[in-house]
DNA sequence: AAACAAAATATTGTTGACAATATACTAAAC
DNA sequence: GTTTAGTATATTGTCAACAATATTTTGTTT
């Protein structure tokens, strides 16, 4: 009772003076992450960046082993990427890097849809010139990947791009779930990406209208072209994957077991 | 190499034939879900009931006692309602129930009028019949509660309502994204919910719409329906919160803050 | 009494051990 | 040779103990 609102009063940051050396900056990150924050963090990039396969089994013992850390840690990060979607958890067996089916890319397709037509039309309203400049040049930059039909040059644009105007719309929350989307997303379209160089002059097109309608100010404009601007990514995506049913696995099979 | 496709392949159902007796279920509950998903369930449902407050803090052994389970459990529930936004986490100092503030509430309304046009439109185009047949008893509730300005009895209409629709989208993916939200969302909006009788038929009229709508198939309106619905649910939120700044209390104050 | 310092307590973070379950292996039967 | 049963191994699920940190209490000084 004598001080309750002590209880939601952010701690306050601790005053030493730490130099920033790298032992300083080490000290500093254990202060604030936790071994499962730093064990999720880890998960996460091998993940995000292929180095664990869809569909790879994670042994805790071992990834435990690796990081220098006990099994508790793994296992409470394995919980949270599963809450967000990136692993799948089966009792008594395990957990996996998340597979997405095409169902489940088509439909997530759609969220994302949401997403970013709320983006377009949030950013369109609210995006500052510096953001705005940082666009143009990315579309500067993809119209160059384009005349080449070079994807890998490409396809980090296109994450920059809708990462910027991410942050143009000013919404943490929308921003988040967005990430959080295109994260799933990604899991499933490592494997195709390669074989849409011949959509990415259509991209790239689309791209550079968005920005105009965001530039204009145009809410509802904005709003609508990156609606449809994912949705026909999804039919890209759907077309290739059709177009070409035999991409047979140059990618080695994952080891199973 | 022997069987590598096994991997992904769920694992077969346990075939004994259980009959479906007390005891049974009890023990299927035990072979599909660990302890950490039913602490998690347990304390979802607390969180969302209220029955723990915004901003309570969470102690682990206190929990573990309760439900009978040891701190490990709880503390991998936690990381998973912490990385579903229920729950917020400081490090050394446990976690506690997330409190949603004003500015986070506007933020996250935005992104429920992005998820939720979206499902307006799928619904327009797939909906079944038998759903149709439910929203409309849904609408005839509401109407009854909404002449008697019953605030009681319209929030579990409008939740069911919102529901229904969300599965009549078809996209579990969707579906899943919007509850996530609705439970953040109703973090905060418990407090307000009572005193804001006054806007019940304005929403029973937006509800109505929404389903005339969803029932000639016309997406483009229903999605715009039910987009500015929740953006107009956002406003009277908002202009209840602000022109009343003295809340009357007749429901009993939280004692948080 | 108020303010500070130091000890005592409580709570979280991490670990290693054990139990329960699933997987891999071996050998017998057909 | 294939299948099946049984055994051995590996892996996950759970727990209890310990370490590190935060909070409360106590005692002292002013």
């Amino acid at each position: 009772m004598a001080v309750p609102a002590r209880q939601q009063m952010p701690r306050p940051k601790h005053t030493q003076s730490t130099p920033p050396t790298a032992h300083g900056v080490a000290i500093d990150m254990l202060r604030e992450h936790s071994l499962t924050t730093l064990v999720q963090r880890e998960l996460e990039r091998q993940i995000v960046s292929g180095e664990l396969e869809a569909g790879a089994k994670l042994n805790e013992a071992e990834i435990a082993g690796e990081l220098r850390v006990s099994r508790g840690p793994v296992r409470e990060a394995c919980r949270a990427l599963y809450q967000s979607g990136l692993l799948r958890a089966e009792k008594n067996r395990g957990v996996f890097v998340r597979q997405i089916t095409i169902e489940e890319a088509y439909e997530i397709y759609e969220v994302r849809a949401a997403l970013d037509g709320m983006i377009g039309r949030l950013a369109a309203k609210r995006i500052q010139p510096q953001q705005l400049q940082r666009l143009r040049e990315i579309v500067k930059r993809m119209h160059v990947a384009s005349r080449g039909l070079d994807a890998d040059a490409y396809f980090p644009l296109n994450i920059q791009f809708h990462e910027v105007l991410g942050e143009a719309a000013g919404n943490q929350a929308l921003l988040q779930n967005y990430q959080r989307i295109v994260n799933e997303l990604n899991l499933y379209r490592r494997e195709v990406i390669a074989r849409s160089a011949e959509s990415i002059p259509e991209s790239t097109k689309d791209h550079e209208e968005i920005v105009n309608a965001v530039a204009k100010g145009d809410e509802v404009l904005a709003g609508r072209l990156l609606f449809e601007h994912v949705l026909n990514g999804r039919e890209r995506l759907h077309r290739v994957l059709h177009e070409t049913p035999a991409p047979r696995a140059k990618v080695a099979r994952k080891s199973a077991t």
